[in-house]
DNA sequence: AACTCGGGGCA
DNA sequence: TGCCCAGAGTT
């Protein structure tokens, strides 16, 4: 690791420390089902949902109970609902036909299952089974490339970059700290450059200035 | 690569 | 009011 590689990781750990998802969940099919509600929506609707949801309907076996239409009922609020609502279901179908109910440790099957991407099934790896994986979102790609941790639009070679570039013991931690860094201060629009702790390590604010680098 | 789904957060 | 998301699937 480079040095300014290792200055980056040590600013990020003064401030973040200690950063994880405020998603709520009990075990691996908890955090599986509040991951998949999670894609563009906050974590504050996903646990409004989910403790409702849980309450009665904590298995994929008395999630596969209801019609899509009351699947879809009892999780809207969240975005895209129909969509996850009909995933969920499937995946519940899948999880108890192909794996007896219980959710996969493998990348490879968690990909599977419908409504589960790369982000998705590496944060269930990662919280869930403690298994090394790194979960690239947008934020986590955003502030990677400005940072320049790693380059290009595709999560998946970011998170590549960065699987190679950092210790594996740290990219769980990573994933929350550039998470909420991307929240707080790196954001999308209008970053706060000004205020931010690392912008003297960031080729994109050279000069008091910042600037995208593309 | 571009588009869709969708309500909430925020300027 | 309009714009932007703690993505994944389809075209």
């Amino acid at each position: 690791m480079d040095k300014r590689t290792t200055q980056i990781l040590l600013a990020l750990e003064e401030c973040y420390r200690g950063a994880t998802s405020a998603l709520e969940y009990r075990n691996p099919f908890e955090l599986l089902i509040a991951t998949i509600l999670s894609a563009q929506t906050t974590d504050k609707q996903v646990n409004n949902i989910t403790r409702e949801l849980f309450k009665k309907y904590s298995t994929p076996q008395k999630i596969v109970t209801l019609t899509e239409e009351q699947l879809a009922e009892k999780i809207k609020g969240c975005g895209l609902y129909r969509n996850k609502a009909k995933n969920i279901l499937k995946t519940c179908q899948k999880l108890i036909e192909d794996y007896n109910g219980i959710v996969p440790r493998e990348r490879e099957k968690l990909m599977q299952l419908p409504g589960v991407g790369r982000k998705t099934a590496n944060v269930v790896l990662a919280n869930a089974f403690g298994i090394p994986a790194l979960a690239v979102d947008t934020h986590v790609g955003r502030v990677a490339n400005r940072l320049k941790l790693a380059q290009g639009k595709k999560p998946q070679d970011v998170e590549e970059q960065l699987m190679t570039l950092i210790p594996q013991n740290k990219w769980n931690e990573l994933h929350h700290w550039l998470i909420w860094h991307g929240r707080k201060i790196c954001k999308a629009q209008k970053p706060l450059c000004a205020e931010c702790p690392l912008n003297k390590l960031c080729p994109s604010y050279e000069g008091g200035k910042f600037h995208e680098t593309p």
